[in-house]
RNA sequence: GUGGUUUUAGCUCAGUUGGUUAGAGCGCCUGAUUGUGGUUCAGGAGGUCGUGGGUUCGAGCCCCAUAUUCCACCCCA
C-alpha cells in the first residue's frame, strides 16, 4: 500500500486533550443551563434521509447539505432504472435518488422535527428537549466557519406562549455570562413584523428579497441595501418606504412606538409588534435588580436570518468582544412538523454555535486555568519491586477519587518527572528502598518543588487539599 | 459556487537576481546530575521544500495543474 500522506477534509478538525477539556468546558456549561430551564437531552443519528433535510433551508442551504452515496453499484443501478423507465433522460434531478439517498444533518431542528412526529406518541406536549451534536454543512470554510461543528440546541414544541421566548433570553443571557462573555448583545426581531413591512410597501411576495438585503445593513450600509434592493426587484418608492424603517434608531421602546405608526395598517405587522412587546414585559418580569441581565437586549428589525421556517421571533447572539458572526440564533417555527405530517404543532428554539463560542474564549482568553490539569499524581517507577509496592497505592489513590497513574516502566527518574511536568500534574509520589522499609512515601509538590515524606493516609489527605 | 492568499524540520517561521552541502528559535534525544521536572551548560537526531507535471546546464525560488490553509463574496453557527 503506497504511503499516503495523513490529512482530513477540508474544514474538519482533530481535537487533541487540551482542546476537549475547553470544549467539554463549554459544552459541560450550556448543558447545565439547559437542564436547569427543564430541558431533556435527545440525540439522533449524525445522517438523516436526504428528503427529510431538503427543501427546508432554502435553495442555498439544499447547495450545502452533505450526500452520502449510495452503496452498491450505482452505475448498475441507474441503468436498470433506464431500462424500466421509458424515456428516462439522465440529468442531475433524475440521477440524484440512484446516487444518494441520506445525507449528513444540517442543522439539529430539522432532524428534531422529525422525531417529533415520530414519537409523538411517547412524548407529552409541551416537549422541551436540548440536543448537543455535530452539524455538517458543505461550506468553504473561513473565519468561525467549519464544515463539522457542534450545535447545541434547546427547542420546545407544543407551546405557543410567548414565555418560552422570553426565558430563551433568560437561558442565552445566563449560559454566555457563564462562560466569561462580559459584553454580548441578544438581538430580537419578529417574521410578522417583517411580513408587515413587505405589506405596507406593496411587495408581500419579494419578503425574502427584502430581508436578505436589509440584514447586511452593518455589512454595507444604507447605500449597499439600497442598491440591492434596487438589484432585486424594489423601486425607488418602494425604498422611500422602506427608508424610516430600516433607519430605525432610539430604544426599543422608541422603536416599537415608531413601528407601531408604520405598521398602523398590516394586522399582521401589529400582531408581530405586539408579539415582541409581550416578550419584552415577561423579561422584565423574570429579571429584577439583584439579577439583572448582562446582555444588551435589542430589538434590531434588520435581523432576518435565512432559515425561512421561523414564523414568529427571530433571535441571534453577537459577542461585541471580538469580530466573530453570530454565536447563537434561533426562533418560532408555527409549522415545521407540518412537512412530516403533523399539523398544528408549533416550536421555537434557539442554537449555540459552541465551535464560534471556542474561538471567542480562546480569543479573550477566558478559559479557566482548571482546565489545563488532568492527572492529579503520578507515582514513579523505580523497579519492579517498587512497581509491585506501588499498585496498591495506585489503588488507594483511586479508591479516594484522586486522577492517578503509575508510570509503566521503571524508565529514568528524570524522564518520568518531565512526563509529570509536561502533564502539568501537581503532585508525584516517590516509592524507592527507603520509603518501602520505612512506610513513608515521598510526596513532591511539583509547583513549588517542596516534598516531604508522609504516610499513605497522610499523603492522600493532603492530595485531596490540592 | 466566485475571487484572493498560504504551504520549507514535530511547532512557529527565515531563505537575496534561479547557482555548491536549505537555516533559526522552540520542542525532542543524550550527557553534565545512576533518587528529582521546570532554570543553566555541552553535544546530537530530524527536511522527497504540499503533490504531479513543465522550463532550465541547474528550481525551495519561474510556468501549468491539483490539494490544502486563511480571508472576502454568496450564504451562514
Amino acid at each position: 500500500m503506497a504511503n499516503i500522506k495523513p490529512s482530513v477534509p477540508k474544514g474538519t478538525r482533530d481535537f487533541s486533550p487540551v482542546e476537549m477539556v475547553k470544549r467539554n468546558y463549554i459544552f459541560d456549561t450550556i448543558k447545565s443551563v439547559f437542564r436547569k430551564f427543564g430541558y431533556q437531552e435527545i440525540q439522533t443519528p449524525c445522517m438523516e434521509n436526504l428528503d427529510t433535510l431538503t427543501g427546508k433551508y432554502g435553495d442555498e442551504g439544499d447547495k450545502l447539505i452533505f450526500k452520502i452515496l449510495n452503496s452498491g453499484d450505482f452505475w448498475k443501478e441507474a441503468e436498470s432504472k433506464k431500462e424500466k423507465v421509458a424515456g428516462l433522460e439522465f440529468n442531475s434531478k433524475t440521477l440524484l435518488p440512484i446516487l444518494s439517498e441520506k445525507a449528513l444533518r444540517y442543522d439539529l431542528t430539522v432532524p428534531f422535527a422529525r422525531y417529533v412526529v415520530m414519537h409523538q406518541n411517547e412524548i407529552s406536549l409541551p416537549f422541551r428537549r436540548f440536543q448537543v451534536q455535530p452539524v455538517w454543512r458543505a461550506d468553504r470554510p473561513q473565519k468561525g466557519r467549519y464544515r463539522e461543528f457542534y450545535q447545541c440546541d434547546a427547542d420546545v414544541v407544543g407551546s405557543e406562549s410567548l414565555l418560552n421566548e422570553a426565558e430563551f433570553v433568560l437561558l442565552y443571557d445566563e449560559a454566555l455570562s457563564k462562560l466569561g462573555l462580559k459584553d454580548f448583545t441578544i438581538k430580537i426581531n419578529n417574521r410578522k413584523i417583517l411580513s408587515g413591512i413587505a405589506e405596507i410597501i406593496g411587495k408581500p411576495e419579494l419578503i425574502v428579497e427584502m430581508t436578505v438585503a436589509i440584514d447586511k445593513l452593518d455589512k454595507i450600509g444604507f447605500d449597499g441595501i439600497v442598491k440591492e434592493l434596487l438589484d432585486r426587484g424594489f423601486t425607488d418608492a418602494d425604498i422611500e418606504k422602506l427608508k424610516p424603517v430600516i433607519l430605525l434608531e432610539g430604544s426599543n421602546e422608541q422603536k416599537l412606538a415608531d413601528l407601531k405608526s408604520v405598521l398602523e395598517t398590516s394586522v399582521t405587522g401589529l400582531k408581530g409588534i405586539e408579539e415582541i412587546e409581550t416578550i419584552f414585559k415577561y423579561v422584565s418580569n423574570l429579571t429584577s435588580q439583584s439579577s439583572a441581565l448582562n446582555a444588551r437586549v435589542e430589538l434590531d428589525i434588520t435581523l432576518a436570518r435565512g432559515l425561512n421556517y421561523y414564523t414568529g421571533a427571530i433571535f441571534e447572539v453577537k459577542t461585541n468582544e471580538v469580530a466573530m458572526g453570530s454565536i447563537g440564533g434561533g426562533g418560532r417555527y408555527d409549522d415545521l412538523t407540518g412537512m412530516f405530517g403533523l399539523k398544528g404543532l408549533t416550536g421555537a428554539g434557539i442554537s449555540f454555535g459552541a465551535d464560534r463560542i471556542y474561538d471567542v474564549l480562546e480569543e479573550l482568553n477566558l478559559f479557566p486555568a482548571s482546565t489545563e490539569e488532568t492527572t492529579k499524581v503520578l507515582i514513579s517507577n523505580f523497579d519492579a519491586d517498587a512497581e509491585l509496592y506501588a499498585l496498591p497505592v495506585l489503588q488507594q489513590m483511586r479508591t479516594n477519587g484522586i486522577a492517578a497513574e503509575l508510570y509503566p516502566s521503571s524508565a529514568k527518574l528524570k524522564k518520568q518527572m518531565s512526563y509529570a511536568d509536561n502533564k502539568k500534574i501537581p503532585f508525584v509520589v516517590l516509592i524507592g528502598s527507603d520509603e518501602m522499609n520505612s512506610g513513608e512515601l515521598t510526596l513532591k509538590d511539583m509547583r513549588s518543588g517542596d516534598q516531604q515524606k508522609l504516610q499513605l493516609g497522610e499523603l492522600i489527605e493532603r492530595i485531596k487539599q490540592g
